[in-house]
DNA sequence: CTCCAGATTGACTGGTCAGTCAATCGTTCG
DNA sequence: CGAACGATTGACTGACCAGTCAATCTGGAG
């Protein structure tokens, strides 16, 4: 069995990987169980084989990948650094997440995050996680006199988070540039617009001039 | 007719208002037609003597409201103002809108603004619209040097306009709290952050010690 | 009162699609 | 070989629902 599961190719991936493509494209409620299958090269019973339904496929896919950017959180929470780069860390990891694989990113914001009234609201506990993930760390920056302690450390990740957020709708909707540099950018720029401000100030890093 | 229409309930209006309160509660795609028409109190033909299609109903709620913000925004930018002022004002719009009707503002954003597969490839022009206003209060405060020339105004208003709209949606999801006080509060404090930063530093605000 | 036009009604239709299931395939083991 | 069992297939069904339409109502004009 374990040979079988070198040589076979398994199916139950190759149908999560066909269902971000197809609901990045198409979206989830405009695409029918047929698409992914079909975009897998598989039976279309063979999905209910490995998947009670459409949305428990939607369902693996989310948790799948928030739980790995949750983990990233709590690990970069814990490192000894500066608050500015523990959310500069975050930053990039999360716009490095979208990078790397930008249909399954669009799906999980724009079909799960940003679903208020359906995916959205069955995994709210875990989406307020990441949330949560940030405002610790704003916390210990407000603690140690570092960040303002007149914003309180769950509003400043509601902006912090939505500010990413918004900057990966900017690249889903192709209304902001998406070359690597870009991206690489954003990460910087991000940290600097939230915790330095987009006022001219004393707060922004020495940074490259340009 | 005058008189009708004095007398009479605007039937197609009751079937928005209805509309509203429908796709705010059960979400455009989990709502039937008669839902609406129930709701509204009305026959479900007629929904289809006013509007051609279940689609209609939420475009035209989305482009009415958008007018009346993207109009906002404009006439903001052409006051005499100091940026960060004009800044305040757009979240102040924004947030009494929610304030007032949050359904509606829901219905916006979770089923149009954020819904990249849907609604919100349909009005993106539209969206782009409010992305460009803020923009171009950005690019003014830039040009004059209150805000820092290293961050492009595009990407400023992208990260601006998320904060807020992450508000919102920490509001519909009932993870901040919604007092009247917390809405006003969320004015000054999401422009505090976003203009003056997280850090503490020299250029936020010397408001009240709260 | 009659006629007309627009408003209003709600039963009905046509198409779509999630989920089922009986049949077939392929592999392993006795 | 052949039994057994999971993997795989795809035709089929049952439910759902957007949109249609012919009938009815209403109120004003002549």
């Amino acid at each position: 069995m374990a040979a079988a599961a070198k040589n076979a190719p398994d199916k139950r991936r190759m149908i999560l990987d066909a269902a971000v493509r197809v609901f990045a494209r198409q979206g989830f409620h405009h695409c029918r169980v047929s698409d992914v299958a079909d975009e897998a090269g598989v039976a279309y019973g063979l999905v209910y084989h490995y998947f009670d339904s459409k949305e428990e496929i939607l369902n693996t896919l989310f948790l799948e990948r928030w739980q790995i950017m949750l983990d990233a959180i709590g690990e970069i929470d814990a490192r000894e650094l500066p608050s500015r780069d523990k959310l500069r860390s975050v930053a990039g990891f999360i716009i490095d997440s979208y990078q790397h694989d930008p249909d399954l990113m669009k799906v999980i914001i724009v079909e799960v995050t940003r679903a208020a009234n359906s995916f959205g609201a069955v995994h709210l506990k875990e989406i307020r996680k990441a949330y949560d993930g940030i405002a610790a760390i704003v916390e210990a920056a407000r603690e140690e006199g570092s960040f303002k302690s007149g914003i309180p450390s769950e509003f400043a990740a509601m902006c912090f988070y939505g500010a990413i957020e918004q900057l990966l709708t900017g690249w889903i909707f192709e209304l902001l540039p998406r070359t690597d540099a870009d991206y690489e950018r954003a990460k910087d720029l991000v940290v600097e617009a939230i915790c330095g401000g987009l006022e001219n100030g004393v707060t922004s890093r020495p940074a490259a001039s340009g």
